[in-house]
DNA sequence: GAGCACTGC
């Protein structure tokens, strides 16, 4: 039953997000869905939520809150005349769930119930029920603020607080309050969480009550180190052939680890290692896991390995909410992960190995649990554990918030600085976004209002960082759209160029004869045309092309990047010229070997050292010419 | 001189 405002059990495991596709046979869906725990509590639980504006629904794994709970609103007419949307932080779940959810009402989808995900709309004006991205909901509402399609948000995975959920928080609560104040048709919000964040969800929203719903995640041992572990990777390899020999070989075991690098080394010394096992111990497959990994190399995790073989994976965090892996009886957590910070003050992103928070840990600790009991290694003291974080960082606090102070002005927020985050970014960081939207010209002061300019506007329309917004909407002028956009498409994707360490020669010498020493995106550029020539497409849009030209690339790009520009100096190291911060260019670039004296760069990413990634060699003149104003106050700075 | 967690519009 659902009870309010009851803490949750303590050690209760954060539920995994009930989003992710089933990975077995399912009975019918309609056979299923009687027997899932929300469903006794139907009757209170709407009655409640019939007579709340607001309301923060806690439900653990499998409590089947995501796709029962919009179905009884509908069955019983909450929201009735009016569409249901169910926010989703990724495109797989909102497809899947859109998908599921029909099946159950016996309707074709994309009638009744329907998805809506960028390049992809599966929905009508018949849809009631509609599951789409939090980034899609949040660009429809620039369009229409106060969301009067709709008469119920419901944020779901609200716990993973990514920063279009977060911006979306606001935006929702401001919809409701002036639709109320206006006498409109009342917006019902529903933010659902799993077990964590809960006094902040409902503090935010006015006190709105808490309901708990039950869950049935299975029960899982943990095990935390005596010691501290000075070697993570060593104490994870450990581990792995201490379960290896002791436990039967169809329980498959995932390890959390950091990054790429790290999980390839480490798949060959397990797969080595496994190679001089005693007599008697089950054979072992290892295979890697990260996001980068090409699609087909995926989904070998997903297949059950041959009876006697027990399966290891080993992953980055992908495996902590973006994909599920069915039959994991173990999990090994090194507590370790390799997570992005900003600063606003230098503009540097910042890469690096750091500890998870206690919610991240319980989420990979429930991977254990989701078919029947499971063991959880931590390979940390519960000592240190009860030292991390709560919570993870909000994404929102971790970014260049151009893009999103673009968005908000575009919604006519009408003050940027004072806007309702549920976790403010520090006024530093919407500062420099503002500072840099005002650079690109997209921002100007009215009336004591910052509102964007007719540019501004146009750069709001694109799903893209500004300054390449800006990039595109200068091409025109200097007759080469259709490279820019070439450029910045692929950009905007990363499966242009796989880089898979153990053949980095290889790849190094099969992108030779692209390589155009006026830097990468031109690289890039000479990629996608080789590409072209290749399946003989052509764009069918009347898009200008400066051929040969690249100096129009070059410079257009410049109007768009003049921000991240750096000098070389003397010493033949190079510095920004925006901070005389100190960088290098990343051995990634194809002027990695090069000297070139003037650059811009798309972003800057501190490692070991601080580097200029995605590079082009431009002249220090077009800088000047792209931000006259700017380059005068740095060169007086620099003066003085 | 030597390397890129994860989403999404």
């Amino acid at each position: 039953m659902a009870q309010d405002s009851e803490a949750p059990p303590a050690k209760r495991l954060k539920a995994a997000p009930p989003g992710t596709p089933p990975q077995s046979a399912a009975p019918p869906a309609h056979v299923q869905r009687r027997s899932l725990p929300i469903s006794g509590a139907r009757g209170p639980l709407l009655a409640r939520l019939r007579r709340l504006d607001t309301a923060v629904l806690i439900g653990e794994t499998g409590s089947g809150k995501t796709t029962q709970l919009p179905q009884y609103l509908y069955e019983v007419g909450i929201g009735h005349p009016g569409t249901i949307a169910v926010t989703q932080p990724r495109r797989v779940a909102a497809v899947t769930l859109a998908a599921r959810v029909a099946e159950e009402k016996r309707t074709e989808l994309g009638r009744l119930v329907g998805y809506t995900v960028r390049f992809d709309d599966c929905s009508c004006a018949e849809t009631r029920i509609r599951f789409l991205t939090d980034g899609m909901l949040l660009r429809e509402a620039i369009g229409d603020p106060l969301l009067h399609k709709y008469s119920v948000v419901i944020l779901d995975e609200a716990h993973e607080r990514t920063i279009h959920t977060d911006v979306l928080f606001g935006v929702v609560k401001a919809a409701q309050k002036k639709r109320k104040e206006r006498g409109l048709r009342p917006l019902k919000v529903i933010v659902m969480s799993a077990t964590m964040d809960v006094d902040l969800f409902s503090q935010y929203f006015n006190g709105a009550p808490v309901i708990y719903l039950e869950g049935r995640q299975h029960p899982i041992d943990i095990f935390y180190t005596k010691e501290q572990q000075s070697d993570y990777l060593q104490a994870a390899l450990v581990s792995i052939f201490q379960i290896h020999q002791e436990a039967p070989a169809c329980q498959d075991i995932l390890v959390f680890l950091t990054g790429q690098e790290e999980i390839e080394a480490m798949t060959k010394t397990c797969r080595d290692v496994a190679q001089h096992l005693p007599e008697g111990c089950p054979r072992m497959t290892v295979l890697p896991l990260y996001a980068s990994l090409p699609h087909s190399q995926q989904l070998r995790a997903f297949k059950p390995t041959p009876e006697g073989c027990r399966k290891v994976i080993l992953s980055t965090n992908i495996a902590e909410t973006s994909i599920t892996i069915a039959g994991i009886k173990f999990v090994v957590d090194t507590g370790m992960v390799k997570a992005k910070k900003y600063s606003p003050e230098t503009g540097l992103e910042v890469l690096a190995v750091q500890q998870v928070s206690k919610a991240q840990a319980w989420q990979r600790t429930g991977r254990a649990g989701r078919q029947e009991s499971g063991i959880c290694y931590r390979l940390y003291t519960e000592e240190d554990f009860e030292k991390f974080e709560e919570m993870t960082t909000p994404e929102i606090q971790r970014c260049n918030l151009a893009s999103v102070v673009l968005q908000l002005l575009a919604l006519k927020i009408p003050n940027v600085l004072t806007f309702d985050f549920m976790s403010k970014p520090s006024p530093d960081a919407i500062q420099a976004a503002i500072d840099q939207l005002d650079l690109l010209g997209a921002v100007t002061h009215k009336e004591g209002q910052l509102v964007l300019t007719p540019l501004g506007k146009k750069m709001a329309v694109f799903p893209l960082d500004p300054k390449f917004s800006k990039a595109i909407l200068l091409s025109p002028k200097f007759h080469c759209a259709e490279e820019i956009l070439t450029i910045v498409s692929l950009l905007s994707v990363d499966s242009v160029l796989h880089n898979p360490p153990a053949q980095r020669d290889e790849v190094q010498a099969a992108r030779r004869k692209f390589i155009s020493s006026e830097g990468d995106h031109l690289t890039l550029l000479n990629v996608y045309r080789a590409y072209k020539n290749v399946n003989g497409h052509k764009l069918s849009m009347p898009l200008e092309s400066c051929r040969g030209d690249t100096g129009s690339v070059r410079r257009c790009l410049a109007h768009g990047l003049f921000m991240n520009a750096a000098e070389l100096r003397p010493d033949g190291s190079y510095g920004t010229v925006d901070s005389q911060q100190a960088v290098a260019i990343h051995p990634s670039s194809v002027l990695f070997q090069a000297k070139p004296a003037c650059v811009v760069y798309t972003g800057l990413l501190r490692t070991s050292r601080c580097y200029m990634r995605d590079l082009c060699v431009v002249d220090a003149e077009w800088l000047h010419e792209a931000a006259p104003e700017y380059f005068r106050r740095k060169l007086r700075m620099a003066n003085n």
